[in-house]
DNA sequence: AGATATTATTTAATATGTTAAATAATACCC
DNA sequence: GGGTATTATTTAACATATTAAATAATATCT
């Protein structure tokens, strides 16, 4: 069953299923997900933190103290991944973690003052990196697009 | 310096820069890219690959014998990863790897028998799955996603 | 109350992501 | 031609992703 790329009846048989690579929808989002990752990462290692605990970081930030779970979802995290990284980052007294007295199988994580630092010290440029992307594609097309992602990730 | 969520004056002093993580470029992309993974990879688990393993191998089905350089390229994957993915990939008889005798730093890799076999029982479910969600955003939408996020890539 | 189910989190094991440094082969330059 | 720069790939070290199984506390049911 040897089959060279040169036997065309062969490929034409059963081709033209899978769209090309170039116009994979999972490919695509992983390409435009690592041009925009790139600025932020460059901007995040000088604090030395990483786009994942930035995250968490801004979660909490915005929202006050949260449980494990909730800020796993809204922080886009696996809870394996949540647990070990509030680890490090309690560690780090970037963030703390309570156990709930009400029901001891709960963590609430909470941002320090330590933790507000360093979302204040890259505020400005994170916002500005921000706008570029916005600026970049159009505000038109740039809407267009978040309402997109979001309807994706409502399924 | 302790500052409680309910002090508002501050929070409004400084605040009004970053998006909400709710309208983050980056989370969203993460978000989106998650959902349109998650049948892919449950669809993989049964042939024992991971989806990385399977962009190498569309790639190599689809453009025949290439480089690791431009094979990483193609499939979206940092060097480092490639290796390691490729030969793990060459351990289990999916590809070969062949060093170039014109220049002996390149190695070029190929897909096997056994690696094309994985692209042709998954061929049809991937072609729906890519289906399903052209079908969910409506043709139109699909485009304009696609056209953003290669506009993206293309910084 | 006691057995069982459920829920929240953690561990474990393996795979990949990320950055920096190391290797090794080729190209370049005087 | 030998020293140096470049290029392609690999290693190393650490961080995260993914799936499955383990823990531990609470809820439920009889």
């Amino acid at each position: 069953m040897n089959r060279s790329s040169s036997d065309k009846a062969f490929q034409k048989m059963r081709v033209a299923k899978l769209p090309a690579t170039d116009r994979s929808l999972p490919i695509a989002l992983t390409r435009a997900r690592e041009k925009v990752m790139l600025p932020i990462r460059q901007m995040l290692a000088a604090s030395g933190i990483t786009e994942q605990q930035w995250r968490i970081l801004r979660v909490l930030y915005e929202q006050g103290p949260l449980e494990l779970t909730p800020l796993a979802e809204q922080a886009c995290l696996l809870m394996p991944s949540l647990t070990r990284i509030v680890q490090s980052m309690a560690q780090k007294g970037l963030v703390t973690r309570a156990t709930r007295e009400d029901d001891r199988r709960r963590q609430t994580v909470d941002i320090t003052t330590e933790g507000r630092t360093i979302i204040e010290e890259n505020q400005e440029e994170a916002a500005a990196i921000a706008k570029r992307f916005e600026l970049l594609l159009g505000k038109q097309q740039f809407e267009t697009l978040l309402v997109t992602l979001k309807q994706l990730d409502k399924l």
